[in-house]
RNA sequence: GCGCCUGUAGCUCAGGAGGAUAGAGCAGCGGUUUCCUAAACCGCGGGUCGCGGGUUCAAGUCCUGCCAGGCGCGCCA
């Protein structure tokens, strides 16, 4: 299924220019064809630069070259109007029929309306989030959240088979630092004057899990013969597992559900056979008395990476590049990798270790988000896991919800950094553009209510009288439905899941606007039938739109 | 010092492979309800697109130099 708008023009602007190679003797491959939405409603629905880039190529009048291109499009019967405009630009406006065929493809398509197959026999994975299992899920871990999540739907309705995972380290340093940290507070459970490690993570959450493990495990720890390193290896365990369903429930409540978690743990034997291969092909050399990595083969001037310690512990980057070996050993196509801002020194090495292992460095797309400033009105706070000053996401779904929350993170490009005001998300519920939109959704659904109370009935398709639906607003709505599948598609093409955000804000304000001014339930039966299909499909596009987000359609608000 | 990201309205941000007269939400001011949800609609004000050069028929968008903020430059993760 493809039901592109853009693509379908640009096969016609295809065929025209292949008209006009034989008029104009040219043998010049095509430039590319951009359609984009002009700024003016005077200039149409959508329009192309195509004359200007074209007469470029071929060297002739760009006026020429456009007159001789509108011609061939005035042909198509999708086009109520095709017109030159000096400078260069070629303005289309799209015939009615055309809009109102689309209308009953919504209707019957639902949201298969919007799916593509471009992605059809590909897996991809989204990895996301992989929050070190040291403490909760911070506000800084929401933003990951909710682009993951979302990326993964967008992926998944362009085709692609897509795997959610989760990458937990539950080895090494941390890990050590974490157990030695419930530890201390044991202890100090237990009434014993202790100093808390100086490196350890010192919020509070440790205490409530400290008691837990009392509860739990109390058996286990007090058992004669452990010694105490053995002990705190087992508090270790429980508290990583302990961690983890907290950060579960969390992703719950987000509403998000990852298809595999993925331990560091489980890498164990991996790690040296991934090495060896890579030795094997010469990427890796032993100095002072450590393996390294020669990333300098694939980015030149760039420093060598330590693989194994002097020590014989395998780094982080090990196990890393280990996992990586694993997810393309499972036969993904693409894999995705979503990283925080501070992880950015980390992507050249990751990238170069992926083309060591044999693979494309195109296989591995690395996004990194610019990190979250957490404000409460004019103030900063600090969110540091290890000193346990973060607020938890937990906390802010409470007080703002789910669907506000992701609102807010998936409407700011990634690469902008995202200052989230605790007191204007507060603040902000009554006005928030999420209420907007869902709003815009529940008048639909009332008045279709409204519409079966009264017990009109439906017409079918073909009776329905869509020539009725004249009026600007619906005009606009049926253009902006209409476009629906390629803002989707163009979200997944750019990874960039918040232009869905700002296409929503813009459904919803047309629906709005048309639902002030024009009454769907009237007297007149005909035009009553014809603007039910219509808000039946503004309906479908809302709730699809909003999916693509994680947010919630409601029926009622 | 080097690398990456950011700088657009009072605030938070869009601006899509360079295009036609720069956008939204919030905040401010003023209007709209015998009628399917006023969580809405309409109107008004508000901009040297950080600053300077350059490329181009065309620059908020590309290049370059500054300025400001964020992040990163470990045998940490």
């Amino acid at each position: 299924m493809d039901n592109s708008l853009k693509r379908l023009i640009e096969k016609y602007l295809h065929e025209s220019c292949e008209e006009l190679k034989k008029v104009e003797f040219s043998s010049k491959p095509f430039p590319p064809i951009f359609i984009n939405r002009p700024k003016k409603k005077e200039w149409g629905d959508l329009s192309t630069n195509l004359p200007f880039s074209l007469s470029q190529e071929m060297g002739k009048s760009t006026s020429r070259i456009g007159r001789l291109l509108t011609s061939y499009l005035k042909e198509k019967t999708l086009f109520s109007q095709v017109e030159f405009v000096p400078p260069g630009f070629i303005n289309f406006s799209i015939s009615s029929p055309f809009f109102n065929e689309v209308l009953k493809k919504i209707v019957t398509q639902k949201e298969e309306f919007t799916r593509f197959s471009y992605g059809k026999g590909k897996r991809i994975q989204v990895e996301f989030v992989s929050a070190n299992p040291t403490g909760p899920l911070h506000v800084g871990h929401g933003r990951a959240v909710a682009f993951g999540d979302s990326l993964a739907y967008i992926l998944s309705k362009i085709g692609y088979e897509v795997e959610r995972e989760y990458y937990v380290n539950d080895v090494g340093g941390q890990i050590e630092r974490l157990s030695r940290s419930v530890w201390a507070r044991l202890q100090q459970l237990e009434g014993e004057e202790i100093s808390f490690p100086e490196d350890g993570y010192q919020g509070e959450y440790l205490i409530d899990i400290a008691k837990e493990a009392r509860i739990k495990m109390g058996d286990a720890l007090s058992e004669a013969g452990k010694t105490k390193p053995q002990m705190i290896c087992l508090l270790g365990e429980f508290t990583v597992k302990e961690i983890l369903r907290q950060i579960k429930t969390d992703l719950d409540q987000f509403g998000v559900r990852f298809d595999r978690w993925f331990f560091e743990s489980s890498l164990d034997k991996e790690i040296p056979k991934v090495i060896s291969f890579m030795k094997d092909r010469g990427h890796v050399y032993e100095k002072d008395g450590a393996l390294w990595f020669k990333t300098s083969t694939f980015l030149p001037g760039v420093k060598d990476r330590v693989l194994r310690r002097r020590s014989g512990e395998y780094t982080y980057f090990a196990s890393d590049i280990a996992y990586h070996a694993h997810k393309f050993g499972r036969g993904l196509d693409q894999v995705i990798d979503i990283w925080g801002a501070d992880h950015i020194g980390y992507v050249p090495r990751m990238k170069a270790a992926v083309e060591a292992l044999g693979y494309s460095k195109e296989a591995l797309k690395i996004i990194i988000y610019q990190l979250v400033t957490l404000k409460r009105g004019e103030k900063r706070i600090s969110a540091s896991t290890r000193e346990g000053k973060f607020i938890p996401l937990r906390k802010v779904l409470e007080e703002v919800g789910k669907d506000a929350a992701r609102f807010f993170f998936l409407s700011r490009s990634c690469d902008s950094h995202l200052d989230f005001d605790l007191e204007l998300a507060k603040k902000q519920t009554p006005e928030n553009p999420v209420f907007y939109i869902q709003y815009a959704h529940a008048r639909v659904c009332s008045i279709l209510e409204k519409a079966k109370d009264k017990g009109i009935e439906l017409k079918k398709l073909d009776e329905v009288r869509f020539d009725l639906l004249a009026s600007s607003e619906e005009r606009e709505l049926m253009k902006e439905l209409t476009l629906l599948p390629d803002e989707i598609k163009e979200a997944a093409e750019s990874l960039e899941p918040h232009r869905l955000t700002t296409y929503l804000m813009g459904l919803a304000t047309l629906f709005h606007q048309f639902y002030t001014r024009h009454r769907v339930i009237s007297e007149d039966r005909e035009l009553t039938s014809a603007r039910l299909l219509l808000i039946k499909a503004v309906k479908i596009a809302l709730k699809d739109a909003l999916n693509l987000l994680g947010i919630t359609a409601p029926q009622k608000m």
